[in-house]
DNA sequence: CGCTCCCTTGACGACTTTCAATGATCGTGG
DNA sequence: CCACGATCATTGAAAGTCGTCAAGGGAGCG
């Protein structure tokens, strides 16, 4: 087992994160119609011998998986798609370097491959940072029926590159890494679990690598953070203590944007007389 | 009109992005049937009376926009995506200091909406960078017969963002703008033009709130990869010199990456007994 | 012709990376 | 059960990069 260190801490025992293997006793093998994923999954919407048909494609799919695995390789041929259970995933590519670049964490209820469908194979690698649970979703399974669901996630799942995509683009590493805790914490609090108690499953160096820095930056940068009271850690363990300073700390006077090129209102507008729809475009102008 | 600067240097006409009112002329009003992009779009598949169908739908809808006008606000409701066909768009955000954060730039032959289908309202705003040519596509026009086509086009676009990803965590300002670069000549080569004459429809203030960092530093760094000679430029004109030596400047000894933890194989193996599949994961090992 | 917005450049200061070394933790093997 | 080795985490000091503030120049539009 790897369990990570400290998890015998006396206190605050009730709201904190329970371990893989505690959490993986309460979930069914494969049996969709008990999984509390149920909604965030590919059977949403399916029910009675629709879902049962399903199932049946998915029960045996369903299994643990060890901390360190890799459970599929960039550039491996896509044969399904995973859904998360249990644990937590890391997405990397290797760089030319030689290097791994971690491109996103993976937790709980969470498709793996949405950006795979109909594509021939996979982009990224995954491999699991703690013991998890995986159902495999055979590409034959996902009939015409799931589309309507599959689209759902995969714009979640689009929304929420945005999202990191605004977190990297802040500019100072402190808002970056601020920014990557609250992300966790609403994480883990959509989990049912603390949003104030963090257990990291990945290291450091992974949290560095997704963020665009150097692992002795962001320990530094955590160090601060600690040393001004808004939060305790222990090694992966992060408890943060003053949740609306660190949100402060994100959004308070961010760096610069972008006005754009003004082309003013009220233009000859000799394109638009050929149309008649939509006629109210606002012009976008700076805001300040 | 708002023509960028020195469009009327002589040399290398041939290879020239030609301007966007020419290429305008040259599409179709909503005729799917004859657009180049049709590959590209929703009605990718459709053929005889179903694209006769969708055509119909969609022909009023298609119609130019001036530059600098705002598509779609961050919070509106939504009723239909769009297709764009001429020109160029920006998505960008709203930060709570009243700037912009510009989260991507959107080209020819590109689908507007992806994130939203299925979704209420859109995330994120979109406004035009030059006069652009756009077809409606109404989200009553999305039919099951067209889902499996959509998920392409959302996986492809969910790639895109990775490449994204990418850029952004790049160490170096430099390589961050040489990674920006090389996939705008990447995208210019894809639509049939010169992949080294590149003519930035957006401003600097863009690019700059896009890769995360000041403007001031964008154009420093542009100045000194011109005094390599990897590059010329001249206002939003850049001719790429030295294409294998921006490359390379990318690639080139990347920042760290993340190895994790390891949890060696041969380890009692207490879970995998239970199951009889995909018994060879492979462990996941730091590179070197 | 003057305004506004955008681009450029310089100097300074703050922040990050880099290089180096030490601690801490976990799994392994004795 | 303890000690060892590997990986990960932490900290310091020096060097480099980037952001900040400030000022000037240029292009387009009214």
């Amino acid at each position: 087992m790897s369990m990570p260190p400290g998890t015998n801490t006396p206190s605050d025992s009730s709201a904190r994160n329970t371990a893989p293997a505690d959490r993986m006793q309460t979930s069914g093998r494969g049996n969709c119609r008990v999984c509390i994923f149920k909604s965030r999954c590919l059977p949403a919407e399916l029910e009675g011998e629709r879902l049962r048909a399903f199932e049946q494609q998915i029960w045996r799919q369903s299994r643990p998986v060890k901390a360190g695995q890799m459970l599929v390789h960039q550039g491996d041929m896509i044969d399904s798609i995973y859904a998360l259970r249990v644990g937590s995933l890391k997405a990397f590519i290797d760089e030319p370097d030689g290097n791994e670049r971690v491109m996103a964490f993976r937790f709980p209820g969470t498709i793996i491959g949405l950006a795979e469908p109909y594509q021939k194979q996979w982009g990224r690698s995954f491999a699991t940072l703690e013991d998890s649970w995986l159902c495999r979703i055979p590409l034959s399974a996902i009939t015409e029926a799931l589309h309507r669901q599959l689209i759902h996630l995969m714009s979640v799942c689009l929304r929420r590159e945005y999202e990191a995509h605004l977190t990297l683009a802040l500019s100072s590493g402190t808002r970056k890494v601020v920014s990557f805790l609250l992300e966790l914490s609403a994480i883990f609090k959509s989990l049912g679990q603390s949003p104030t108690h963090l257990r990291l499953p990945m290291t450091y160096l992974d949290v560095a690598s997704y963020l665009g820095m150097r692992h002795e930056s962001l320990s530094r940068t955590l160090a601060q953070l600690q040393k001004q009271t808004l939060l305790r850690k222990k090694g992966k363990e992060i408890h943060i203590d003053d949740l609306p300073g660190l949100l402060r700390l994100k959004t308070e006077d961010v760096i610069g944007a972008a006005p754009m090129a003004v082309v003013p209102a009220g233009t000859p507008d000799s394109y638009r007389g050929s149309i008649d729809t939509d006629p109210s475009l606002a012009t976008h102008r700076r805001s300040k």
